[in-house]
DNA sequence: TTATAATATAATAACAATTATAAATATTGT
DNA sequence: ACAATATTTATAATTGTTATTATATTATAA
């Protein structure tokens, strides 16, 4: 079983744009563009490279506009929070049960695949979320020996 | 089996003390009943929690000094961050491996007993923590209804 | 014990990520 | 195309946290 989340075919602009419609979004060239970017590339980015990313296309951008919306798709459930650190909110488009592993060298947020987890009782807990976050080295990393293994905490 | 962590006995000032100095830690008033705090109470504070908590018994302490102490502490490896929200770091001086539920209505933070957790192959990846955050409602608020259901993303 | 050095604390300023506000602009329905 | 409505920009405000520096406390050595 591979651990990283198979890699789904792109989305055209034309299917993101039903996406959006479908979940009662109204539309606009940054939802389109924000959102195509979030669903094509997976790289579960901060709002901050959501926003370079589409100002080197369309320089007029606010970061103001990337946090509205990045809101308001957090708000129609069509994005989640992966909330790996402080201070550093990423969105991934993925919505299907998957965890998320951190490189502390490279900073690359990937997708693990969690074949099961068994908790103990929740009687009278009602879950709504769940969130398995894991901090490490990639392979990548590892290999080149980037990394100088004083983990930091955190 | 019971999914919330067993309340294990309470922790003296002396065992504090002999705990802090084992762990290279220099001793202080402040260090002291920080640790004794999050150890005996575990309640998952903020570090604004703490510093209201510590206020009342000796007015004089600054917030930075409750700042400056969670991040020695957690430079040491004596507690782990819990994660759960942005901008609201919590901390917990249990670091055996357990997962967290954050109640939506109450905020307050639970400890959950994780039975098994498998995941799929991590073959050249090194892992250095696992966090597992749930979110939810508690049995208490579950019972009195005192939730409206709205339940906010995040 | 006293002098000296090292560390801890308080008060404050600085910071970075995010949110709120209000005016300007864009989009949608007619 | 026009009016109504929503979105975006620019900017100010907010929040949690960190950095700085002067002062206080603690540890070490004579």
């Amino acid at each position: 079983m591979e651990n990283i989340t198979i890699r789904a075919k792109r989305w055209s602009l034309e299917e993101v744009r039903e996406y959006l419609v479908q979940h009662d979004i109204r539309m606009s060239v940054y939802r389109l563009k924000i959102f195509e970017y979030l669903i094509n590339e997976r790289t579960h980015p901060t709002a901050e490279e959501i926003y370079e990313v589409i100002k080197k296309e369309i320089p007029a951008i606010s970061p103001a506009t990337v946090y509205n919306t990045l809101r308001l798709f957090l708000e129609k459930k069509i994005i989640q929070l992966v909330n790996m650190d402080k201070n550093e909110a990423r969105y991934d488009a993925t919505l299907s049960w998957h965890g998320h592993l951190k490189c502390l060298a490279c900073g690359r947020v990937f997708d693990i695949h969690i074949e099961s987890l068994k908790l103990g009782s929740l009687d009278g807990f009602e879950i709504f979320e769940k969130h398995l976050n894991l901090k490490g080295l990639c392979p990548e990393c590892l290999k080149i020996k980037k990394y100088d293994r004083e983990v930091k905490y955190g």
